[in-house]
DNA sequence: TATATGCGGGACATAAATGGTCCCGATGCA
DNA sequence: TGCATCGGGACCATTTATGTCCCGCATATA
């Protein structure tokens, strides 16, 4: 049963959607008896219009019957509601863990893809479908999308395909960094973006590991500094979350800096900055791009990153609270409801 | 599974016809490998425009991609669309003929492919599929497998695959003749089938219309003798089902003949007999192979034949008794029922 | 190397649907 | 009788779907 309804919902994604307000309404006015169609239109937050259309179409199919009274179900419309009960709960549990998250972090949207990224390479480049799709959602004409790096990045915009609100955008990294393998830098998917989505990029060729004179001095270089406002007037952002100790290392900080790290309770990393169990920002990356107020002033910023293992440091970027959409698989969601 | 399907056609009849367009869509595509639009929206009688929006969406389900060739499906579509087969056959209402036809016959399978093959060669190649896969599901290591010959097992041979279970198996023609054009010949489809497939072939160079002189000596040969015995141990027999009369002329049997196998009734022929309308076998064709004691004691008889006009001797085929797996296609299918 | 064909994708006018809003007569209730 | 609420009709604005044509490009063909 699971899979077929995974399969039409990749094949009518709107099914869901569909479905479930057919069923509200039904089981509306199964549990009122009989409503009338402005009264039922208030508690189910529909127009009175679009409810109407549904009410003409579940009476062709003679599921519910108009008295002057009000609606009411059939004999059918009752037998079919119990029916398709167990159908809803599987097809809510998705939708329904996405509106726990999403009011819980106060997020504009959450997307859950099914699968564990941990365990699957399908999932992975399911999540990262599922995160070009937000994008080239949240994307208006002309704005600047900053990009973090890693692999989960990468799929993101693997899966970018052009489209005419995003054909002006403008790619640029987050933040500097060069000690990821070339493939996963910011730059290198903010190039790979552009090129899928058709729009244009700005690259920041920058080191991490910035000493402050090293910083004063790129600051004063022109070309850099002009990236860096563009960067800083993203009005969206996307990046991955990590585990702070895996990207530390990866990134080569020294071991002073990672006991540093252990010692503040590092636990996640996002746009260059680790963030400890409570949201809180502990330490950051020494390179120049997005800073912290800018992430906090930016109207979109899209988290994707999915596996059970991330579960918790997807916790602590939430609770950071600057997050507006969370791109996530079933997985790492069922963990994420542990930490709340 | 059958009960979600049942829900979603009362509740979303019009997103089951978009399910059921998107998925010819797929498989159509699929079939021809890369398409053009255009060629595509002709084959599928939709406008240009539609099949676009069509091909759009799903090319942002990432279910297929577009080359300057054409288009042709991803991975990801091509597991899509082989694990949706058994929705779109409980949705096109194929799985209920099915039960029905396999109990009336006492058969332990029957399969329909949507279509008709005498009007679409599409359809005559899906039948072809369906043979296929028919026969890798029935065979197991070192089988013995008789086929007769038949534009319909040419298809069926095209469509082979190599398996594991299939790796051991001898293909062998069921029975001798060498009447009918070179590539329709059981000898030509043995040989494509256990090339395909990844077996071993033997051969049996004997021509129709053997006189009693002619076969005593043939039988001598011990060559030929030594092919026949493998020919009566098959495991597994698979053969089309062609109308007498049609046959009789493909195999330029004389006059007199034609006159007798009128007077006996013969209406079908398969694997070298010609059964009347209520499947007694009255006649055969005069050559070495398979007899119809062997058949009777074959342990797998699969039978693949489609087309409106064949249906009535399908019909009489199956009335014969013998046979175990039915694949045919739609139309066929509907006037078989007509004559149960 | 010149040319023709078929490809995906862009553009645009228009038809169709969806959605928001208001109104009407009927009905039930006080 | 007066009032609230019912379903259903009507209308218009807006969005979406559709039919049609064109373009540049890659590839095959000669």
């Amino acid at each position: 049963m699971r899979l077929i309804l995974d399969i039409q919902k990749r094949l009518l994604p709107d099914l869901t959607d569909v479905l479930k307000k057919r069923y509200t309404i039904l089981h509306h006015i199964s549990t009122t008896g009989v409503v009338g169609r402005r009264a039922l239109a208030t508690h189910l937050e529909l127009t009175e219009r679009v409810l109407r259309s549904e009410v003409d179409f579940l009476k062709e199919q003679g599921l519910l019957v108009t008295e002057t009274s009000g609606m009411k179900l059939s004999e059918a419309g009752r037998k079919l509601l119990e029916d398709m009960e167990p159908i809803v709960r599987e097809l809510l549990g998705l939708s329904d863990l996405e509106e726990k998250l999403r009011e819980r972090f106060s997020l504009r949207q959450v997307i859950i893809v099914p699968g564990d990224c941990d365990q699957s390479e399908l999932a992975k480049k399911e999540l990262g479908r599922a995160g070009a799709t937000a994008l080239r959602k949240y994307a208006t004409k002309d704005d600047v999308v900053a990009v973090a790096g890693g692999s989960t990045l990468a799929e993101v915009a693997d899966h970018l395909t052009p489209s005419v609100q995003m054909k002006g955008n403008v790619f640029v990294p987050a933040r500097g960094g060069l000690g990821e393998s070339v493939e996963l830098q910011a730059n290198s998917i903010a190039s790979t973006m552009a090129k899928k989505a058709g729009g244009q990029y700005r690259l920041l060729h920058v080191p991490d590991h910035l000493g402050e004179e090293a910083y004063v001095s790129l600051m004063q270089d022109p070309n850099i500094l002009e990236v860096v406002e563009v960067i800083r007037g993203a009005r969206i952002v996307v990046h991955g979350i990590g585990d702070a100790m895996v990207m530390a290392r990866r990134r080569k900080v020294d071991r002073l800096t990672i006991d540093e790290l252990l010692g503040e309770g590092a636990l996640a990393e996002a746009f260059g900055y680790y963030f400890d169990r409570d949201g809180k920002v502990v330490h950051k990356m020494p390179t120049v791009g997005l800073r912290l107020e800018d992430i906090q002033s930016t109207e979109v910023v899209i988290a994707v990153a999915g596996g059970k293992s991330k579960g918790e440091a997807i916790a602590a970027v939430m609770k950071f609270g600057h997050e507006d959409v969370l791109v996530t698989d079933e997985a790492a969601a069922a963990e994420l409801i542990r930490f709340i």
